[in-house]
DNA sequence: ATTCTTACATACGCGGCGTATGTCAATAGG
DNA sequence: CCTATTGACATACGCCGCGTATGTAAGAAT
């Protein structure tokens, strides 16, 4: 009991860091991040950080997978809302653009994140969400809804285009007209993946 | 004459500069590239660097700019050998996916150059090569070929669909199946954008 | 021939990162 | 209940790297 008194202290610590993190991240770019800023705005200071996280880039790992674990949430949402495999995973797919959209998740997830981390098939936790998107996809093939394409593949290649999509609406001046004319084209593409329904 | 020689001097240390600057980045990424040192290496200081391109972040850009005009120049090459301007589409879809397999390519254009400069379309140079896919595309389109989709949109998801695929191959065990695997995969989703053959 | 400008080099200061060290509270053992 | 030990952080130090301000020599302008 007193022993989980403490383990919720560094708890509170881990997520006190994490949430100054995000902000400080998605406000100014990981590079442009004073770790001694963002842990003074916590009330710490940089020896919690390199305590709980070792170093910088290991709290932007631990932003990112909290960060990832969201986005799962809310892909596992949109799809469900579908009437069948095909909608979901296309739902699946434009709430991923959507958080895209999103400066945090942009700024985080989608450039400092592979810049400073690497591929992010590599990452500890294997990008959840991509996953997902696999998975979903390689539903579709085992029900024959899809060609015998490779799922990885494919969820990759879509995966992609819709993170760079999302760059470009984000920076576009009607970034929703924009979102619109992106959804289309990416329904056509997708479409190249189903069975030709003269098959 | 004379002026051209000083002309040319200048030249010659921009592309000194530039060069250096090329390998330190693709070696070491951009964050860990001193510029004491790549201006070392090319029997210059920090002082030519800062007169020529104003920064650090601007010797990016100058390399990104010439990466960037070189990689037209093979996605070029890549179209002009098919027979007719669909596989020629694909033909420069694959060159892209193939140079951006080269690790100097994928570190710098494709890691660095977003997280530094931000969304590559409104790079000054607009980002010479994707302007050509959505060109190629816009023919395409014009033809009949494609369905009528907004070019840049489409253009925009293939491209991010095959920088993404690339950073996939690049840190896979076995690169060169993962590869055809993708490029299957790839005409498949881009056969989506195809008017149908019954319409 | 002189002034002015260009094209760099040199010098300086500040901020940021990592690490080594210190401190205090909490658990464990007798 | 008292002490030893570990854990969770704070403090202190040094180095490196960037940007800028200043210096300088060679070419261009008049």
């Amino acid at each position: 009991m007193a022993a989980k008194r403490r383990a919720q202290m560094v708890e509170e610590t881990r997520a006190k860091l994490i949430q100054a993190a995000r902000r400080a991240f998605a406000a100014k770019g990981y590079a442009a991040s004073s770790m001694d800023d963002l842990t003074a705005e916590a009330g710490l200071t940089r020896g919690a950080l390199y305590h709980n996280f070792g170093g910088k880039k290991g709290l932007l790992q631990a932003v990112i997978d909290q960060m990832d674990a969201e986005m799962l949430v809310r892909m596992r949402a949109a799809r469900e809302k579908a009437d069948n495999a095909w909608l979901g995973f296309m739902e699946e797919s434009i709430a991923y653009m959507e958080m895209a959209l999103e400066p945090e998740i942009q700024r985080i997830m989608l450039l400092d994140g592979p810049a400073v981390l690497g591929d992010p098939s590599q990452w500890p936790n294997q990008n959840a969400c991509l996953r997902t998107t696999m998975e979903t996809l390689q539903g579709l093939i085992d029900e024959g809804t899809v060609r015998p394409v490779d799922a990885e593949a494919a969820a990759r290649l879509l995966n992609g285009a819709a993170l760079n999509a999302a760059l470009w609406i984000a920076a576009a001046d009607e970034p929703r007209a924009v979102f619109e004319k992106v959804v289309e084209a990416f329904r056509s593409l997708a479409e190249g993946l189903l069975r030709s329904e003269s098959g």
